[in-house]
RNA sequence: GGAGAGGUGGCUGAGCGGUCGAAAGCAGCACACUGCUAAUGUGUUGAACCUCAAAAGGGUUCCGAGGGUUCGAAUCCCUCCCUCUCCGCCA
C-alpha cells in the first residue's frame, strides 16, 4: 500500500504506474473523493463521540441516548466509504523506480550485463539436467509422479549433497562479515556489512498476514488448509517480512538482515505444459532466501549490495549469468525496483530466471505496520528488500548442465568441491 | 484432544461499570546536588489519526482481536486468537 498523501500530490505518477505496471485500473478521482468523504464522515463521528463523552460525565442519559442513535448512522455510513476507500487503495501497485524500464511484458525486460563465459562443448551437444540427472540416477521424476504427482521430484545421492553443500556454501557467504566486505568493496558500494541472521522460519503461515505482505494474491498460487485457515508458504520470504509487523525499530539497530532456508510451495496454476520435465517447475523446492529491513534512505544501495552478493556467489559457481532489469509490465505489484538473474542453461541453450531480487520500498511495511524510530523522534515506515540467494532446484539444473562431461560424467564445482569432498558426482546407476 | 489460569503502557504489575490513557515500581529523559563513576532529590516520559502554515493547544480512538449490552466498558456478555500449567499424544 501507498501513501494517499503522495496519491493526492501525485496522481499522474499514480496512473502512469498502474498503467505501465497493467494493474487493474482504478478511478483515482474517486478514490481522493472517499478519502475526502471519510475524513470528513471521520470528523463528525469525533464529533459526536465528544458530546457523548460529554453527555456520560454529566449524567445525561436522555442526550446520549440520542447521541447514540446519531452517532449509529453516521458509523454505518462511514463502514460503507472506508470499505470503498480500501477496496481501490489496495489495487494500486507500487510505483517503479526512475531508472525501472517502461514496457509491457518480459520482452521488454532491460539485460545490464552478461557475465561469465559460457563453456564450449565441441562437438558435443550438452544434455539437459533432467537426462542427465535421471541418467545417472541423481533425479527419480517418474517414481515422484506416482508417489505426489506432476512436478514434483526425488534428489538423490550427490545431488541431494549439493543441495546442502549450496546450503552451506551460501550460509557461510552471508554470516561471514569478512565476505561481505570484500563483495561491499569489490562492487565499490557503500554499505553496511553486517552479516544476516540465520533463520529456519515457518513454513505455514495464516492467509491474512500474508495479505500484509500483499504476497496472497495470486490465491491461486497458494496451497490452502481450510480446516486450520494456514496456507503454505512460497518463499521464506513470506514468513521472514512479518518477523517486525506491528513494530516500531529504534534506527540504531539498522540494518537489520535475514537469510531463511525454507521449502517454496507453489501450485503452478495456469502453467500447465511449460516445463513439465526435470527441476524447473515444481510444486515444491527448497531456497535460501534473504530478507533485509533498512532506513529509507538506504534501500536503493542495500539492493545493490544483495545484487553484488548474489553474483558473487554465481561466479563462486562457475555459472554464467546476467543481470536483467525487469520492466514495469513484467515487475512484481509490491516491487518498486526488480532484478532478476537468469543462468546460462547450456542444455536448452538458453537462460533460466535463477535469482530474484525485489526492492519494496516502504510498500509492504505500511501493509505490516514496520516503523523505523528516528532519532529525533519522528518515525516512518521501514523499506524491506527480498532476493533469492539459492533456488535449489534451478541451481542444480544449471550446475548439471553447466559441468557435465561428453563421457557422461558431471563435475562439481570448485567451490563446492570442499563441502562435498570429491571433485566429480558419483552416479547411482 | 481434555481440564484449568491468564492476556493492561518499554518492562513488572494494580484496577474489575462513571472520578482510568490507566496506581505503583523499574527503565528512560531533564534539572539539581554530591568529587567519584553512581547514589539522592525534583520534574518528566505511550501510540495512531484529525485540527493548525508550524509549534503550542484542542479533539477522537487504542487496556490481545472482533462483535454486543449500557447514557457510560480495561471492567459485564459472545466469538476468535495467543500464552502458561496439568493430563493425553507424539519427534
Amino acid at each position: 500500500m501507498i501513501d494517499i498523501k503522495f496519491i493526492r500530490d501525485n496522481p499522474d505518477i499514480v496512473r502512469s504506474a498502474i498503467q505501465n505496471k497493467k494493474g487493474k485500473p482504478v478511478d483515482i478521482d474517486e478514490l481522493l473523493r472517499l478519502n475526502d468523504e471519510r475524513k470528513e464522515l471521520r470528523q463528525k463521528i469525533d464529533e459526536i463521540n465528544r458530546q457523548r463523552n460529554e453527555a456520560a460525565s454529566k449524567r445525561d442519559i436522555e442526550g446520549g441516548k440520542r447521541l447514540k442513535e446519531e452517532l449509529a448512522a453516521l458509523e454505518a455510513t462511514h463502514l460503507d466509504v472506508e470499505k470503498r476507500f480500501v477496496a481501490l487503495m489496495i489495487l494500486i501497485p507500487n510505483i517503479p523506480s526512475p531508472d525501472t524500464p517502461i514496457g509491457a511484458d518480459e520482452s521488454e525486460n532491460k539485460i545490464l550485463r552478461e557475465v561469465g563465459e559460457k563453456r564450449s562443448f565441441g562437438s558435443y551437444s550438452p544434455r539437459q539436467h533432467f537426462e542427465i540427472g535421471e541418467g545417472l540416477g541423481f533425479i527419480n521424476s517418474d517414481r515422484a509422479g506416482e508417489v505426489s504427482g506432476a512436478r514434483f521430484a526425488y534428489l538423490m545421492g550427490d545431488l541431494a549433497m549439493m543441495q546442502f553443500a549450496l546450503l552451506n556454501l551460501s550460509m557461510k557467504i552471508l554470516t561471514d562479515e569478512e565476505i561481505l566486505k570484500e563483495i561491499a568493496a569489490r562492487a565499490g558500494l557503500k554499505v553496511s556489512t553486517k552479516p544476516f541472521i540465520p533463520v529456519v522460519p515457518p513454513y505455514m503461515m495464516r492467509p491474512a498476514v500474508m495479505n500484509r505482505m500483499a504476497r496472497l494474491d495470486p490465491i491461486d498460487e497458494r496451497y490452502y488448509f481450510e480446516k486450520d485457515d494456514e496456507v503454505l508458504i512460497g518463499s521464506a520470504e513470506h514468513t521472514l517480512g512479518p518477523l517486525h509487523m506491528d513494530q516500531t525499530i529504534p534506527e540504531e539497530q539498522f540494518p537489520i538482515r535475514y537469510v531463511g532456508y525454507s521449502p517454496a510451495f507453489r501450485r503452478e496454476a495456469g502453467s500447465y505444459g511449460k516445463d513439465t520435465r526435470g527441476l524447473i517447475r515444481m510444486h515444491h523446492f527448497d531456497k535460501v532466501e534473504m530478507e533485509t529491513f533498512v532506513k529509507p534512505e538506504d534501500g536503493y544501495v542495500e539492493q545493490d549490495f544483495i545484487v553484488a552478493i548474489q553474483e558473487h556467489l554465481l561466479n563462486l559457481l562457475g555459472l554464467p549469468y546476467r543481470v536483467v532489469s525487469i520492466c514495469t509490465g513484467d515487475m512484481g505489484f509490491p516491487d518498486q525496483r526488480q532484478f532478476d538473474m537468469d543462468t546460462w542453461m547450456p542444455g536448452q541453450s538458453t537462460y533460466r530466471e535463477t535469482h530474484t531480487s525485489d526492492y519494496m520500498g516502504g510498500f509492504q511495511a505500511r501493509r505490516l505496520s514496520t516503523k523505523i524510530k528516528r532519532n529525533d523522534g519522528t518515525s516512518e515506515f521501514v523499506h524491506m528488500n527480498d532476493a533469492t540467494l539459492v533456488a535449489m532446484g534451478r541451481t542444480l539444473a544449471a550446475i548439471l548442465e553447466n559441468y557435465q562431461e561428453a563421457d557422461g560424467s558431471v563435475r562439481i564445482p570448485k567451490a563446492l568441491q570442499l563441502y562435498m569432498g570429491k571433485e566429480v558426482m558419483t552416479p547411482l546407476k
